[in-house]
RNA sequence: CGGGACGUAGCGCAGCUUGGUAGCGCGCAGCGUUCGGGACGCUGAGGUCGUGGGUUCAAGUCCCACCGUCCCGACCA
C-alpha cells in the first residue's frame, strides 16, 4: 500500500480526558474513531489488525475441531423469554419493536441460537461438536469506557461445545483453555487463567483469561507460591482464627455517638476490636431486604452475594428503608432478635461468640453476642472480599492482588439452554439426555486494545508481527529524489512479491514526520531509504521494539527482512 | 442510576467572572525556500459557539430545560 493512497488519519493530539492508553494511541494512530459512547468506527488500519486478531482465533478454533456458523444478531424476544434471559439480563439487553409490534432483541451472546440449532442433533453418535461464530454483539452497558475495552457494540467470538456427558464437557473445556492460551500468546499477550464467577451467564464453573494491566477493570488474586489464582469476585483466603474466650451473656450497653466499627473499637478496645464485632449491612435483593453479617474488619464482595443468592438486582438499602425495618439508623444495626428479613452471614462468623453488634436502637450495642445462640442466621455464605497480603487458603503464603483485562471467559454451562430449547440426544440405550453445553467467549476489539495496553512506548504502539497492520514500512526520506524513490519502489515490489505486507511512505513530508508516524502506528520493521544510503548501496533497518537499528546492503535487504518477519508471523508459541 | 466535569473550525484549546465586531496552535489549500527526527515565509479556505426556550436594545458569555461526551461508583468479552 502507498501511504499517499491510504486513509491513515494520524493525529498529533490525543483525547485528553480519556484514561486508557490504548484508546489514545489507537485514535492518534488512525485505527479507530469514536462515534458515540461505546460506538467506534474501525478505520482501514484498525481493520487490518482486527482481521489478523480474528484470523488467529479462527485458526485455533478450527484446530480444535470448531466449525463456524453465522447466526443472526437480531433475535425474536420470544427465545430470550424461553431461556429466561429476557428478564435476567435486565437493562443490558437491547430491546426493540418492529413494524408489526413484535418484540425483538439484539444478541448479547448466542446460547439460545446454538441450542436451537443443536436441537437438530438426535444421537450421541453426533457428539461431541464444537460450533462457533464471530460477529457483532450488543450490550447496553451502563457505562462504556476506556475506548475499545468496554463498548456497546463489539465483535465476539463465541463457541459452544455440545456433549453427551460431563466428561465430554471437561474435554471440550480443556481444549478451549489450551486454544485460548495459544490465541492470546500468538497475539503477543501473557495471559493468566483464573477462577471466576459465572455471573448472569449461568453455569457452575468458569475460568477467565486475564492480562495484567492498569487499564484492567478486574482485580485478580494470585499466590506466587502454590499458583492459586482467582478473580476477587470468587477468590478465597484463609482467615486467622480469633480467640473469643469462654463466651458471655448477651448484654446491652450504651454507645453514644459511636457509629462506626472503628469508633466503637477505639472507645472500647477490650470488648470491641474490629475482629470481635459484627458488621451488619442491609441490602435489597430483587426488592426484598436482607441483613448481611460480616466480621467487623471484613468487606462485602457483592458478586459473591449474587452468586450465593441468585438475585438479579442487588443494591444497598437506603437509610429511609432501614429505619422502618430495624428501628435504627446505620451505625447501630444488628441481627440479634431480628425476625422479618433473611439474615445472610459470612462463613467467617461461624461459631463465633462474645461479639459486639448494634442493638437496633440508636446509640446502643450488644456485647456477648453468640452467633449460634443469639442470631437466627438463615443462610451461611462466602461473602467476604479477599485482600492482598491475606494468607492463601491453599498454602498460607501471602496473596498478591493486581488489575487485569478480561480477554476471554470460558463457562461450563450445563443443560440450561438445551433443556429450554429441547436439544436432546439419545444415548446407546435409547434414553434421551439434554445436551451438555459449554460456552466460550473472546472479545475481538478488546483483544486489540489489550495488545496495545501491553505493548507500547513513548513513540506509540508496538504491534507484534502476528497482528500488525503491515509487517514492514518503507520510509522514503526523499521521494523527490529519483534514485532514492526508484530504489524504494524496487524494494517495495520485491518485498511485496515475496509475500510481505508493506506500507511505503511516499508522502512529500519531512523525514521527522514520517519517522514519528511510522512509530506511532507501530509497524514492526522500518526500512529507511534515503539518498545518503542509496548512494553507497545500503538502507537502514529498524526494529520497532527497542528501536534497534542496523545498516543492511540493498542486495541483502529482502532476505534479511523476510527471515525476521516470517519467523515472527505466527506469533509466540505455547 | 447516583456523584463530578465538560460541549466554541477536522483535532487540541482560549474567550464566559465583568453581555457589545468569534480567537490561538496544529491540520487543510496555493506559491516559494527547506527536508535523515514532528521546518519556515507569504496568501487563503473553514464556525448553526450542542439543542430549545427565557432575560436584555444586545447572549458564546446570564437563567431554565433537554441532548451529548468524559471521569468516579454497581455490570461484562
Amino acid at each position: 500500500m502507498r501511504w499517499t493512497q491510504a486513509f491513515i488519519p494520524t493525529l498529533r493530539d490525543a483525547p485528553t480526558d480519556a484514561e486508557a492508553i490504548s484508546h489514545k494511541l489507537l485514535v492518534r494512530g488512525g485505527f479507530i474513531r469514536q462515534l458515540a459512547a461505546g460506538s467506534y468506527t474501525i478505520l482501514p488500519l484498525g481493520m487490518r489488525v482486527r482481521a489478523k486478531v480474528a484470523g488467529i482465533i479462527r485458526e485455533e478454533m478450527n484446530a480444535i475441531g470448531g466449525q463456524e456458523i453465522l447466526p443472526p444478531t437480531l433475535h425474536p424476544a420470544e427465545i430470550w423469554r424461553t431461556s429466561g434471559r429476557y428478564e435476567l439480563m435486565g437493562d443490558n439487553l437491547f430491546k426493540l419493536v418492529d413494524r408489526k409490534e413484535a418484540d425483538l432483541v439484539l444478541g448479547m451472546t448466542e446460547e439460545e441460537i446454538f441450542a436451537i440449532t443443536a436441537s437438530e442433533l438426535f444421537s450421541y453418535r453426533d457428539l461431541p461438536q464444537i460450533w462457533y461464530q464471530m460477529h457483532t454483539k450488543f450490550r447496553d452497558e451502563p457505562r462504556p469506557k476506556s475506548g475499545l475495552l468496554r463498548v456497546r457494540e463489539f465483535t465476539m467470538k463465541d463457541s459452544y461445545t455440545l456433549d453427551i456427558d460431563r466428561a465430554g464437557l471437561d474435554v471440550g473445556f480443556e481444549k478451549h483453555r489450551e486454544a485460548y492460551f495459544r490465541i492470546f500468546r500468538r497475539w503477543g499477550l501473557d495471559p493468566v487463567d483464573v477462577e471466576a464467577s459465572s455471573g448472569a451467564m449461568g453455569g457452575k464453573e468458569s475460568v477467565e483469561f486475564m492480562v495484567r494491566s492498569d487499564a484492567g477493570e478486574d482485580w485478580i488474586i494470585t499466590c506466587s507460591n502454590c499458583g492459586y489464582r482467582a478473580n476477587v469476585e470468587r477468590a478465597l483466603s484463609a482467615v486467622a482464627p480469633v480467640d473469643d474466650g469462654a463466651g458471655a451473656e448477651l448484654e446491652r450497653f450504651p454507645t453514644p455517638g459511636l457509629r462506626t466499627i472503628k469508633a466503637l473499637a477505639g472507645a472500647h478496645p477490650d470488648v470491641a476490636p474490629p475482629d470481635r464485632q459484627i458488621k451488619t449491612l442491609v441490602y435489597v435483593l430483587d426488592g426484598e431486604p436482607v441483613l448481611l453479617l460480616l466480621r467487623g474488619d471484613h468487606d462485602l464482595q457483592e458478586q459473591k452475594l449474587q452468586d450465593a443468592t441468585g438475585a438479579i438486582d442487588i443494591r444497598p438499602a437506603e437509610p429511609e428503608e432501614i429505619r422502618p425495618l430495624l428501628g435504627a439508623d446505620p451505625g447501630s444495626l444488628g441481627a440479634v432478635g431480628v425476625k422479618g428479613p433473611t439474615v445472610i452471614a459470612d462463613n467467617a462468623l461461624a461459631g463465633r461468640k462474645s461479639l459486639v453488634t448494634g442493638a437496633n436502637e440508636d446509640d446502643w450495642h450488644y456485647s456477648g453476642v453468640d452467633v449460634g445462640r443469639d442470631i437466627g442466621v438463615g443462610v451461611w455464605a462466602e461473602l467476604r472480599a479477599v485482600d492482598a497480603g491475606e494468607p492463601c487458603s491453599v498454602c498460607a503464603n501471602p496473596l498478591q492482588r493486581w488489575k487485569g483485562i478480561e480477554v476471554g471467559h470460558i463457562f461450563k454451562l450445563g443443560t440450561k439452554f438445551s433443556e429450554a430449547f429441547g436439544a436432546y440426544v439419545q444415548d446407546e440405550n435409547g434414553v434421551s439426555h439434554p445436551i451438555i453445553m459449554g460456552s466460550y467467549g473472546i472479545g475481538v476489539e478488546r483483544g486489540m486494545a489489550a495488545v496495545v495496553e501491553s505493548s507500547y512506548d513513548d513513540g506509540g504502539i508496538i504491534w507484534p508481527v502476528s497482528v500488525a497492520p503491515y509487517e514492514v514500512v518503507i520510509t522514503v526520506v526523499r521521494p523527490d529524489d529519483g534514485p532514492t524513490m526508484e530504489a524504494a519502489n524496487r524494494l517495495y515490489d520485491e518485498l511485496t512479491s515475496s509475500g510481505i505486507e508493506v506500507l511505503i511512505d511516499d508522502r512529500e513530508e519531512r523525514p521527522g514526520v514520517k519517522f514519528a508516524d511510522s512509530e506511532l502506528i507501530g509497524i514492526p520493521y522500518r526500512v529507511t531509504v534515503g539518498p545518503r544510503g542509496v548512494a553507497d548501496g545500503s538502507v537502514e533497518l529498524t526494529a520497532r521494539r527497542g528501536m534497534v537499528k542496523s545498516e543492511v546492503g540493498l542486495a541483502d535487504l529482502v532476505s534479511t527482512v523476510k527471515e525476521s518477519v516470517e519467523s515472527e508471523r505466527f506469533g509466540a508459541q505455547l
